[in-house]
DNA sequence: CATATTCATACTAGGCAAGTCGGAATTACG
DNA sequence: CGTAATTCCGACTTGCCTAGTATGAATATG
């Protein structure tokens, strides 16, 4: 179930440019990114090379020359770049919506493990096919205010017991704001 | 996002023998499961070697061997199996709860892409920890008796557009007939 | 012209997925 | 006992994919 990290590294970097692009930073360079980023400069060349192809960055050559976003951001949904850089969402084939591929189970309608998998495929397109690089932004750069404006003794994490506590996941800071 | 077919095998297996214990089959040889399952032989061995060693199935050797599960039906999650199997659950590491690594972004609590892959990773977590082997095979036998007992002319597929549509998943299977 | 940058292709090293092979050990049956 | 069926178990193969690197051309600035 998992992402490569030309996929993490793009997806990264969209993130990184929408953040550009909210600030009006204009084109950045891929060694500025690469650093940024902490990321190997001749491998996320390679990446934005795709992602321009793609049509969702574009550049400006020559010196001081660089990158930004080609699109609105809240056109770019996050399933769809995974599915650019990796591949379909679901986890096998037989339960995919947009590349489907038959399997050799002898009964698939019946198969207990392609209905798990639709289900699973399904809550994992739920998110990434739901929000996108918009959504993204926005909720990453009102959690580094808020918690820069915070006091920073009062808002003392709890041990950072779980790493993937739903409290410190997109949704709760996208939907703990629409309540409050 | 995939599971491996190593993954696919290990879980399909799982099921086979999950209806072979409600069946009361006895144990079934890795030949018979590969014919069945239409999996290679040797390569569904060294699964169910795998299995075994975890504790998930047991077997007997000699001639009219074979395996059968080990363990009750429900304390078997889908989740663990596929950790077993394939490793984390989450996209990346830096989401995952129980293999959790460090990623190389600079400010991981404040990372878009990291809060975002932990919802993603916590909507599978919560449908494979959260159902077991009984529950897969439950729904499975049931879907099975459901459509052979129906009318075939009735029940008529409406050209099958989709093949991740959610009515086809396990969920709406299992909560369907809660409903009702 | 020097320098900074993107564009584009080709290449590589290593790992891992998906299997296969071969034989030893175990058990049932005649 | 001998033979057939079966699991056990490590070693091996094959090929593709991941994660890069290398090299140079093209483009723009000053």
């Amino acid at each position: 179930m998992k992402l490569t990290k030309r996929g993490e590294y793009a997806l990264r970097t969209l993130i990184r440019l929408g953040i550009a692009k909210r600030m009006e930073e204009g084109v950045i360079s891929v060694s500025s990114l690469a650093l940024q980023e902490k990321l190997p400069f001749k491998f996320l060349e390679a990446i934005l090379f795709e992602l321009r192809g793609a049509g969702y960055v574009e550049s400006v050559r020559g010196k001081y020359g660089g990158t930004r976003l080609a699109k609105p951001m809240d056109s770019i949904k996050m399933g769809d770049v995974v599915r650019l850089i990796d591949g379909k969402l679901a986890p096998i084939g037989c339960a995919s919506e947009t590349e489907y591929e038959k399997c050799t189970c002898p009964d698939e309608i019946h198969c207990g493990l392609r209905m798990l998998m639709i289900d699973v495929r399904n809550a994992i397109a739920n998110i990434l096919d739901r929000y996108t690089l918009k959504d993204v932004v926005d909720v990453t750069l009102r959690k580094q205010e808020r918690d820069s404006a915070a006091n920073p003794k009062t808002r003392k994490k709890r041990a950072e017991a779980r790493h993937a506590d739903p409290a410190d996941g997109f949704l709760a800071e996208l939907l703990g704001s629409k309540i409050a």
